[in-house]
DNA sequence: AACACGATTTCG
DNA sequence: GAAATCGTGTTT
């Protein structure tokens, strides 16, 4: 059986709610109303104002303020002017933390993965708990991971850039 | 108004 | 190893 995440599962702590992620289902509407399913195999941890990696840590901004809201809302943002990063708020109201999506079965890297699944700018703020395009659902039992440093957050320096917030499922 | 840069990918 | 490419935040 397989059901929509719902607010609860999003509203915990980041560092519970990224490894959990893994295994899951991301479920995508398109646009002909055909629908696609990709499985979760690697995450990344952004957690709070003190996380220098995080977006959030330079304060509360247009872009980053979807963050600082309440679980289960989408962060999207560009980087390298070519690419659209997909991430999920997590963590009760007022405490920015999100998920990087880093990989899916089908297509490995957060810049692949976005263009696979057709996500752009315009999914900012999407609701996964209510989204009528987009959403995750629990599928099975839980994969072991293994957990390691994040991917090009060197700039924050330590101890952020060692924390080992990158989640990959094991094969 | 100008500038510096990035949670990446691709090609040589 | 380096280019591509532009929104965002910061400085002038």
């Amino acid at each position: 059986m397989t059901k929509r995440l719902d607010r609860d599962f999003y509203s915990r702590d980041v560092l519970d709610v990224a490894p959990e992620l893994l295994g899951k289902r991301l479920v995508r509407i398109g646009e002909d109303g055909g629908i696609s399913s990709y499985l979760i195999t690697e995450t990344e941890a952004y957690r709070g104002m003190e996380d220098l990696a995080c977006h959030a840590s330079r304060g509360r901004t247009p872009r980053t303020k979807v963050m600082f809201g309440e679980g289960g809302y989408l962060y999207m943002y560009l980087i390298y002017g070519m690419y659209w990063m997909m991430n999920v708020v997590t963590g009760a109201e007022g405490v920015p933390q999100a998920v990087l999506f880093r990989g899916l079965r089908e297509a490995s890297g957060p810049g692949r993965l976005t263009r696979l699944i057709g996500l752009d700018g315009s999914f900012y703020g999407e609701d996964l708990v209510n989204s009528e395009r987009i959403w995750i659902e629990s599928n099975g039992p839980a994969p072991s991971y293994t957990a390691g440093p994040r991917v090009g957050i060197d700039y924050a320096g330590l101890p952020w850039k060692d924390m080992p917030w990158r989640f990959l499922m094991d094969l």
